[in-house]
DNA sequence: TCTACTATGTATAAAGA
DNA sequence: TTCTTTATACATAGTAG
């Protein structure tokens, strides 16, 4: 039981890899909530499980329209 | 030392605000990092501190060029 | 504001049901 | 596979410098 100290690369077994990111989806969620609402900021979580095919999205009360823009950038910090 | 529980609303005091951000923002872009490895997905983040003002982006290798059109739905699950 | 510390709260990997 | 449980890893609030 318990829980072992994850490695930081691509989990190969594919349900394991499903589960582990349906956990981490969810509690990525909760976390960008919380810092919407302590921080009273704006936020947006889009995640593509494959090319092109979104998979979830969030953000607080509002999305701003120039959100569009941001993403027109090709960034990865 | 050590810490309360957080109470779930918008942090009056100014300063600890912005310290809460800073750290939650940062802890927040690693998680999505992880994710990203750990399930082989693309993930973007966006922040607003303010209206239309952009302040942290973060993504995966690339971003798929129809983000742009996500982000045109104003939902929030 | 930034770093460091550390007690404590929270997320989650494995396992069991 | 989906929901619980539980041990443990990880995040972070409050404080100090």
């Amino acid at each position: 039981m318990g829980r072992k100290k994850v490695e930081m690369k691509r989990i190969e077994n594919k349900s394991s890899r499903q589960v582990t990111f349906s956990k981490r989806r969810s509690g990525l969620i909760k976390k960008a909530r919380e810092i919407s609402v302590l921080c009273d900021l704006q936020i947006a979580l889009v995640v593509f499980s494959a090319p092109g095919r979104l998979n979830e999205f969030c953000a607080g009360d509002r999305l701003y329209k120039d959100s569009k823009a941001v993403l027109e950038q090709n960034c990865c910090q």
